[in-house]
DNA sequence: ACAAAAATGAGAATCGATCCCACCGAATTG
DNA sequence: CAATTCGGTGGGATCGATTCTCATTTTTGT
């Protein structure tokens, strides 16, 4: 999605939200934007915009109820956050037990359908309703291996 | 797993990480047996084996580290803590975002190895060094729906 | 420009998890 | 069997990521 038009769609967001699509939020879409991975409050401050620590966390949870952030936990100490999948694409993730590291990756195509169907079919059996579903590889980035 | 062939791999997997099999620790893992689901920690203080904050936390470390126990962060305010698959049997998890209730769900043989090849196939091209994938359906529980 | 409403930032507070340490109890030794 | 050792226990102190508070600043609507 081309820059512009990524502001445009959170900009929408937020005004659903009856929020404000302000500087330091800016500045953290820029930073989460940039980054290309799922980042943690430390690493977004270190982009150096001029955020203050508590402004930034709560306006992650703002971006986060409206939408345009998703929050992510893992077993480090931070959470990560990254921007929202309908606003970037569908994807999961590569986590690194030893460095904490964590990175986007894809299936193809087919192969994401596949496991759709499969899971929504499980789904149905236990009577849950699935609203997204989330899939990591946990082990060794080629940096730790 | 039978019960008591259960303990003799726990106590085998304790003395690899010099470690003992004590009372305390025996109620711990008789209460994620019988829970059956990934438990918190007061649910697992509330099956009233009287057990000490500390020493369960302290304790669930331990389990941990010797991979009797594995550690599982969601969203919710807690941890939660379920016996290890090589204890049990490779599962994944339905995470209710209403009540945070977490329940196993299994896919079957045939899915389950389909994306097993395709998660190395990818860990590959990423130069990545897979030790266990994870998978969760996250969406509405039967209870909360 | 003015009043009203929302956002900001610095620090205080929260709370799950971890650490500390005096005491206990099982296992080993003499 | 008593003594010693050494890990385990538990109550409370502490830690630290995140959230909350509130005075100040910025933005919006009139």
């Amino acid at each position: 999605m081309a820059a512009d038009q990524l502001d445009d769609e959170i900009q929408a967001l937020l005004r659903d939200a009856d929020q404000r699509y302000t500087k330091g939020r800016r500045a953290l879409v820029e930073a989460l934007r940039a980054g290309g991975r799922p980042m943690t409050l430390p690493q977004i401050l270190a982009r150096g915009e001029g955020l203050a620590q508590s402004s930034a966390y709560r306006n992650l949870v703002v971006l986060e109820d409206a939408g345009v952030v998703t929050r992510i936990v893992t077993n480090d100490e931070f959470a990560r956050y990254e921007l929202a999948e309908t606003l970037t694409e569908h994807h999961h993730h590569l986590i690194c037990t030893t460095c904490g590291d964590v990175t986007d990756f894809s299936l193809g195509a087919r192969a994401e359908t596949s496991l759709d169907r499969t899971l929504h079919r499980v789904a149905e059996e236990a009577g849950f309703q699935v609203e997204t579903h989330r899939l990591d590889l946990v082990g060794l980035c080629s940096d730790c291996a």
